[in-house]
DNA sequence: CTGATCTCCGAAACCGGTTTCGGCAAGAGG
DNA sequence: CCTCTTGCCGAAACCGGTTTCGGAGATCAG
């Protein structure tokens, strides 16, 4: 039974290149052939380039869990999945986990991933990583306003980085897209468009990006001289389905936006449907802006206009960060910011409608479609 | 710099209880306390009694990684994403990577994984995994007829385990979903109903799942009496554009079939665009049952039939058996397959048009969509 | 009662690295 | 010329486990 195994694992045992066969070749000993690999003082820069160019030419890479049971460093970083959030970041997922893994492996480093249904679990799986040693740190993806994922590494010392930002910034590093910048972009847009009353619809505000889309949505109108108003706003929608409802909801107020900023795609091609449901034509009977860059935007008729992130290279950026966080550097420097690319694509123009008539088109088009 | 990850490294070996630490605590040696955790032969019932429940007591893990540089075994299974794969089988990612982690976790193993752009890329990919050890084998999702994945591992001796069956058996071990066995029942099902020309739109040939489908529904077809026509069988659409394009193809030829049975829901997404192209009422005017079960399906309207797949459930079985696998035993032993579960949603329902009627339809319709 | 066999465990080597300690030789200073 | 640094490297311990080897004590056959 074992057998089989065992001829494998000699196989691939003999195969690799170890320390010793290093320092044998050069005749050196092991401890300096590895301070010659990790950059000690005191080797001299000849032996140094010597050892450096004998591993090159006999592939001598050291063995990370060999390393990690002196160092108790593993090489590897941590995610875990939340099944339990909603699955607007689902599409992404595997450009995440690209972009993450590049990262790693970029610097030699392994992704190891977990996933937990609800929060309860997850603070179990964390502390079972933790406690064996099966990251040196972790990614912590969608930032919440009140994270418990936060105060157990803060709490445990273990280094960790934030997709997002954080309230409570103490030790905390991080990545993340200018969510606000792109809402005051789209303000500013659509401003310059012609249009004056602009709705916003948020996405779900237990995350840290949710305040911040929306400041960045009032100042912009404030700058433009707008008024928000409290009835063409709402918050919340991470779903279609939910951007739907709200969009039902704000446009059958008693002067309708003629354009509306969402925070998240799904969301927008919810107002889509709501407003196929009104019989108002996107892109001029009623404008949409939003926030993300999901396949199924470009796909929409029209296509959605939206800032879209890019998921692959902020998971590099977040590998990159992560992997200094644990060499050591300090968290204030580890702070990055992008911002997201807008993508112009035709569910933006000027407002055709005035306020009466669009009031009237809705108000014709919501009964047509009463459920 | 290092002084903080010291600390933190030191505050967990302060936590973390060795097998000295219970070998002490019995008066034993860590040999004994090793091959008593390992179910060596030549320790008595009663000491390996008395080890188990001190490390139980004492909640004694051993470090996977310190056990790795003498087993040369890590306790973590592999699986590398093809981010070229076409977006397919993205919407289950998640659910999937839960599915294989829950699996290795319930073994006390761990999930690594990592990504790749090109065939080539995944080639150096699995090279750097393995001369690394950083798993111990490897989970290969979507099967391929030729699988150069297959050919790599098995050549240098490494475990798998196919998500999907195999060609070259040799060597391999799968699970799998028996989707001719789906695509047959659809047929049936559709039979039973009143239908008598039902199409088929397969998926893409260069995966096994393909052939067997296709085999699956003509199998059923025989069986139930009725000529599948060639000019009513597509293959290759994995995306709803081309689901679509098939869709159109069919239904414009001179009989066309009042059912289409497809290998993979995105392409039934497309059907349903074909079919509101012209103008045909899906569940009546055109019957559709398909395969895979995405969110989406269930958001159509009508809700589409599908044959539904557990993600979840499929990745905990590949993990379970690929652990097997690398503890030594069989592949031959290590295969298993499941039926899908049928949904009944409302997009099969029986005939309603002549044929006569329906290419009439078709004709007005194609008329006033013609791009 | 003795010798052979079997059970069960301890001692020590080992895996592939890292890190501490100490010493040799060359260079600096007096 | 002699001492004191300093630079550079070897020897050996160490990390947390696994595995080989051998031997003490119990059991058994003769």
């Amino acid at each position: 039974m074992t057998v089989q195994i065992k001829s494998t694992v000699d196989q691939n045992r003999q195969m690799r290149v170890t320390i010793s066969d290093v320092s044998d070749a050069l005749g050196l000993t092991k401890s300096t052939v590895s301070r010659a690999m990790n950059d000690y003082p005191d080797i001299s820069e000849g032996t140094r380039l010597k050892v450096r160019r004998m591993a090159e030419k006999m592939g001598y890479h050291p063995l990370s869990h060999a390393q990690a049971i002196r160092t108790g460093l593993t090489k590897s970083l941590g995610l875990i999945i939340q099944m339990a959030d909603h699955d607007a970041h689902r599409p992404f997922l595997a450009e995440f986990l690209a972009g993450l893994s590049q990262g790693a492996s970029a610097e030699g480093w392994t992704l190891t991933i977990a996933a937990s249904d609800s929060a309860s679990a997850t603070e179990t799986v964390f502390n079972d990583m933790i406690r064996n040693r099966k990251a040196d740190g972790f990614i912590l993806p969608r930032a919440m306003v009140v994270d418990p994922r936060v105060s157990l590494l803060r709490n445990a010392g273990v280094p960790f980085v934030l997709f997002g930002r954080c309230p409570d910034q103490t030790g905390c590093a991080w990545f993340d897209v200018l969510g606000e910048d792109a809402m005051a972009d789209a303000v500013v847009h659509l401003a310059k468009l012609g249009h004056e009353r602009i709705g916003f619809i948020n996405g779900g505000m237990q995350y840290t990006y949710a305040p911040l889309r929306r400041d960045g949505y009032l100042k912009a109108m404030q700058a433009a001289g707008l008024t928000p108003a409290v009835a063409h706003m709402r918050e919340g929608a991470v779903t279609e389905k939910m951007g739907a409802a709200y969009a039902r909801d704000i446009l059958r107020r008693p002067h309708p936006p003629t354009a509306i900023v969402c925070a998240v795609d799904k969301a927008a091609l919810g107002v889509y449907s709501a407003a196929a449901e009104f019989g108002l034509k996107i892109g001029s009977d009623l404008s949409v802006i939003s926030y993300d860059g999901i396949p199924e935007g470009a796909h929409a008729t029209p296509p959605l206009s939206t800032y879209a992130v890019d998921y692959t290279a902020s998971g590099q950026r977040l590998s990159a960060l992560l992997i200094r966080r644990i060499k050591g550097e300090a968290p204030e420097a580890l702070r990055e910011t992008v911002r997201a690319t807008f993508l112009d694509r035709g569910s933006a123009g000027p407002p055709r409608l005035t306020s009466d008539e669009l009031m009237r088109k809705i108000a014709a088009g919501g009964q047509g479609k009463t459920i």
